[in-house]
RNA sequence: GGCCCCAUCGUCUAGCGGUUAGGACGCCGGCCUCUCACGCCGGUAACACGGGUUCGAGUCCCGUUGGGGUCACCA
């Protein structure tokens, strides 16, 4: 077998979507899958809609997902001489001609067969002329007008197209650039691309690719079309359908690769199997087992995914994903042995990093107020005992970790016959100013004695101060 | 409209002629418990329809219906 070799050519008009970074997805992990190699090719031959911007958006967001690539990226503006030295060779073979039929005219062909109740199609006008090449001579591939092309799909198995559905159509505008299908198998021929997984509405593309290829001496491909991405009123994915870049999920708190492990299980599947680190999903992916119909993206799915990456990853593979959004908040904390215990903490209560650098604030940030409905529920005046005990017996431990800090606690718990709630909900308010938090003794234990013992007393003070002025 | 593709719980899916049709998300109960979560246990819910083929069809064939894609000097 020859190395596989895939490829994902994005054209640069918009950002990366939902949509393009799983069908990249699927082309990286086959090549990662069998050590093949995965190309990137800018297909930016639409010079209208084709921005840097765009480019730019494009490489950040594979970037941010982890998807690299071996070669590339290539851009197909760069390559106008090669595929024009295809097109001169196709019009030599005889395999193409010169067209002077005008816009126009072309425009009217198409509103009278349309009127006929017929397919609009070039009517091979130029097709024999033998027309020379000339500034405003568009150059038309000449289509078989007989016999059927076959798609051998990997995926779906054979489609057979007849080539009478088929037009003459432009491979080179007036203007001298490619059109897309010219230029796209030029370059997968010219890079040696044997495997072309993309989205099927590709599909009815196909047959035209093929025939070009074969009138170029060039082996066909590996075609493999994967099912669409739709929205939840089962329409093509659009902006409507709410977040759809790969960037929007970035700055909504998600981990890349949840949103690869969800990405990929639209369309494929292994066995019962839902989670997926990277790894295993290079290990596991093939062609096989992807599905053929279109399938509905479930955001709540994604969010479900997403919290169970973060539950499972260790603390510092989550670290760098976190520190963007604790600056955005105003911390400017660095990944160290502090941060990673804060994360650890905060692991299981989070679905996104931004629930994640929402609950890590008051570890850097001692409260500046107490949440009101808490304090009135738990820091009144008879709460103050309770705290005062826990500061003093607090002052005179060393160990903190819960084994040692649970016993302090029982101490309290028998001399003032409080429950341990308690006694907890008030020492909450007071370390964190919310009656949400992590668990107190993990809390404590990060925390440090100094810090928690200062936020303890700054609490009491607060308390006493209150009752005072109450009284 | 022509051509093409698709069809299992609300959603993602497993199934590859014989299953009480399985899992996950969601939803509804319960357990655990220092808050919130996590976790655990249980429940809800599907083979689009009609013909064949077969001893036997979710699984194979045909049709209907439904959904999607595509018909540019866009990619």
């Amino acid at each position: 077998m020859d190395t596989i070799i895939t490829r994902f050519p994005p054209s640069p008009t918009g950002y990366l979507h939902i949509g393009g970074a799983r069908t990249a997805l699927f082309n990286w992990l086959y090549a990662r899958h069998n050590r093949g190699k995965f190309i990137l090719r800018i297909e930016d031959t639409d010079a209208v809609r084709s921005t840097k911007e765009s480019v730019d958006a494009i490489f950040d967001a594979l970037a941010w997902l982890g998807i690299d690539y071996d070669e590339g990226p290539y851009y197909q503006s760069q390559r106008y001489d090669i595929y024009s030295a295809y097109v001169e060779e196709l019009v030599a073979s005889g395999n193409a001609y010169y067209c002077t039929c005008s816009a126009q005219r072309i425009e009217e062909m198409r509103q009278a067969a349309k009127a006929r109740g017929e397919n609009p199609r070039y009517d091979g006008t130029c097709r024999e002329k033998g027309l020379p090449a000339s500034s405003d001579a568009v150059v038309r591939f000449k289509t078989p007008i007989a016999g059927n092309t076959i798609l051998e799909d990997v995926i779906r198995g054979n489609i057979v197209f007849s080539n009478s559905e088929i037009d003459d159509f432009i491979i080179r505008r007036s203007d001298g650039s490619p059109m897309y299908n010219l230029a796209v198998v030029v370059d997968d021929i010219t890079m040696k691309i044997n495997t072309i997984i993309r989205g099927d509405d590709h599909i009815s593309n196909t047959p035209r690719q093929i025939l070009l290829y074969r009138a170029m001496g060039a082996n066909v491909p590996v075609f493999g079309h994967v099912p669409m991405v739709l929205g939840d009123d089962r329409a093509r994915l659009s902006k409507r359908h709410g977040a759809m870049s790969v960037t929007a999920y970035r700055e909504m708190g998600y981990y890349p690769d949840a949103l690869l492990n969800y990405l990929v299980r639209l369309g494929w599947s292994h066995g019962d199997q839902e989670f997926f680190s990277k790894e295993e999903l290079i290990e596991k992916f093939s062609l096989k087992n992807v599905g053929k119909s279109a399938g509905v993206f479930n955001p709540e799915k994604l969010l479900a995914l997403n919290a169970q990456h973060i539950h499972s990853a260790p603390a510092e593979r989550l670290a760098p994903h976190l520190l963007p959004f604790l600056s955005e908040r105003g911390i400017d904390a660095r990944e160290d042995k502090y941060l990673h215990r804060v994360i650890c903490t905060l692991k299981a209560r989070s679905k996104t990093f931004v629930e994640m650098a929402e609950g890590a604030l008051f570890y850097y940030i001692a409260p500046q107020s107490y949440d009101e409905k808490g304090a009135k529920k738990f820091l009144q005046p008879e709460n103050i005992e309770a705290l005062v005990k826990l500061a003093y017996a607090l002052s005179d431990q060393d160990a903190f970790d819960e084994k040692s800090l649970a016993p302090v606690f029982q101490k309290i718990m028998d001399e003032t016959g409080l429950g341990f709630g308690k006694i907890a909900q008030p020492l909450r308010l007071a370390l964190v100013g919310k009656t949400v938090s992590p668990g107190i003794f993990e809390m404590m234990e990060v925390l440090g004695k100094g810090e928690t013992i200062s936020r303890i007393q700054r609490c009491i003070a607060v308390l006493s101060g209150k009752s005072d002025a109450s009284a």
